[in-house]
DNA sequence: CTGTTAGCGCATTCAT
DNA sequence: ATGAATGCGCTAACAG
């Protein structure tokens, strides 16, 4: 094991015959000093290559400078999205950043929030994880006055700022695009019930067939684990359905690719035997074969505006107040919604 | 701006009358200890929600049990995967991470690498931005004694710790399927040659050629900067050979789902008139159409290694004496390389 | 068994 | 304009 000693004040102070507290002020650019004092003094720090130690600084300020980010997944692209977002924001202002993954595990994420606190992070980005059904740590926080926002995966009821996506709109943009394609009876294919954006894609869903005079058939809704095993459970539902339905529109890109390729395998063809669509805008939506419909959310975007917000209110810029940012989703239609068109 | 309080151990201490000190015996479960005075403290303790101040317990003992990560970037798949495996590993041996990424320039490597350390974290775990040419900051780490071990993107001379894929035998595994697969002049499209993997593939290119007994061809390697642009000005030019090459194989995945993209667009079909193949199975390769050809990379694998020998290294279980680690590869034969095979 | 003391590196108040 | 003293929260050596 290696030393790794790094320079301290101290040590500046000693070689130049001042106080620490001359060198703390030197270092910080105080007015109060002799303009000489100062020169050498950052002169010699620069030579001796003097780093703060900022576990001493952000003890002594009780500010860390640093925030907390909790995920369901890194290897997501949609959360390294928001990831990058977040790191660049936070770092042009000034901050560093811990991630953390969940899993998808409610226990690793109570467990992330308990090392995050306990590392005096200034603030927390949360991401709720599916098994997510239950919120007292999230209530814990809130109790305990520290600050976080929550994005993409929210829980509705906790009095905090979140930034989500339109996920009503973005599903009914959609399925408004499958509509208007003439296709009649749509597939939903959704997630656990607990999960918000599954929820809320099924609004969407609901709500663009009600404008259309659609009367809606339970039967046509399906429910995944989101697992590829049962993905390819739905897909070999949908296919025996009888007669079959018109389009699928999956929650989730993920999804739609797992039937894509099930369904492939039985020969079954998209567009021409059935419309599909998919959510998010994943890198593998646009090199699937047909190219994968779906929606876009911007991550990165989400992941800006999230810090942002959370930045502005340690900073003391925005209010403490809750707010609601709602980003709005961009319909990416592709080969594989082109059902009925390909017909005429 | 919220307050955030945190319970200390001064506060049990008053109210239970002891001295700090015993509160932090109790805390950490010492021997010398009245057990009924520890089990009323352990009790309080819970009863008050105390969580301790890593930050001074880290200034206190001179280690913050925190690590640094750096990466070109988040967003790509294989450094996420390594991240997950870093993470989970270090959380499970009682360290937590904090993730930088450098999008592939040197500047802000040197950035990273400086609130790393300022950060105080034991040790760091670099990955190298395609910029980097040059390598004072590491060599500053080294001369420091600040422990740091290279993944993936490595320096062959920086006497550190190193953890790599075989990819000269990875390179050498699918060039030698194409070569099995009767393809003869195969193409291979490199990226900037500073960059160690594309060296490494390379090499492992020409081995292969060698031992099959075929003369280098320098027009048959071409070097893309690794954008979509330069990828298909390749694609281009590759597309535009007298006779076309028989097969082509890319120093990382983007670059052929890039160049298969470009083909498709111009009705060059993918096995039929050439074979195609990448590197690091991306979740990309094996959705597009034709499957693509690859080599796998287990980056989870890669991240759970380099972090274990830093920690065995910082917690005096390996010796600091550099190692290097060197992970093998799997050939992940697909449709793309099926080049002469369906001819027969 | 437990309290007192000292100090990790730094910023700040109070002196001078 | 600068130094000395204090304390952030915690641990550990020393002293009883």
């Amino acid at each position: 094991m290696k030393k790794g000693h790094q320079i301290t004040m101290k040590e500046i102070a000693k070689k130049l015959g001042v106080s620490v507290s001359t060198i703390s002020r030197a270092l910080k650019d105080s007015p109060e000093l002799h303009p000489e004092t100062k020169r050498k003094i950052v002169e010699m720090a620069k030579e001796m290559n003097y780093q703060p130690n900022l576990l001493a600084q952000s003890l002594r300020i009780s500010r860390s400078k640093t925030l907390g980010v909790i995920v369901p997944e890194i290897t997501s692209h949609f959360f390294a999205s928001c990831i990058s977002g977040i790191q660049d924001t936070a770092n042009t202002r000034g901050y560093n950043v811990m991630i953390c993954q969940s899993n998808e595990s409610l226990e690793l994420e109570k467990a992330n929030i308990r090392t995050l606190v306990s590392s005096q992070v200034d603030g927390l980005l949360i991401s709720l994880s599916r098994e997510t059904n239950q919120f007292d740590h999230l209530y814990d926080l809130y109790n305990r006055e520290i600050n976080f926002v929550l994005f993409d995966r929210v829980n509705e009821e906790i009095p905090v700022s979140k930034v989500t996506f339109n996920d009503v709109g973005g599903a009914y943009q959609v399925v408004k695009h499958l509509l208007e394609g003439e296709n009649r009876r749509i597939v939903y294919v959704s997630g656990p019930e607990d999960l918000y954006i599954s929820k809320k894609r099924k609004e969407g869903y609901l709500k663009a067939l009600k404008e259309f005079g659609i009367d809606i058939d339970p039967t046509l809704i399906f429910k995944s684990d989101l697992t590829t095993e049962g993905n390819i459970e739905v897909a070999k539902a949908i296919a025996e359905m009888q007669p079959r339905p018109d389009a699928v529109f999956c929650m989730i890109d993920p999804v739609a690719v797992d039937v894509l390729t099930q369904w492939k395998s039985v020969g079954i063809k998209i567009p021409q035997d059935m419309a599909l669509a998919g959510f998010t805008n994943n890198p593998t939506a646009a090199v699937v074969e047909p190219p994968l419909t779906t929606v876009a959310q911007p991550g990165y975007e989400m992941g800006k505006l999230a810090v942002s917000h959370l930045l502005d209110q340690l900073d003391g810029i925005a209010s403490d107040d809750p707010i609601s940012i709602v980003l709005e989703t961009t319909l990416v239609p592709r080969k594989s919604s082109q059902h009925f068109d390909l017909k005429k």
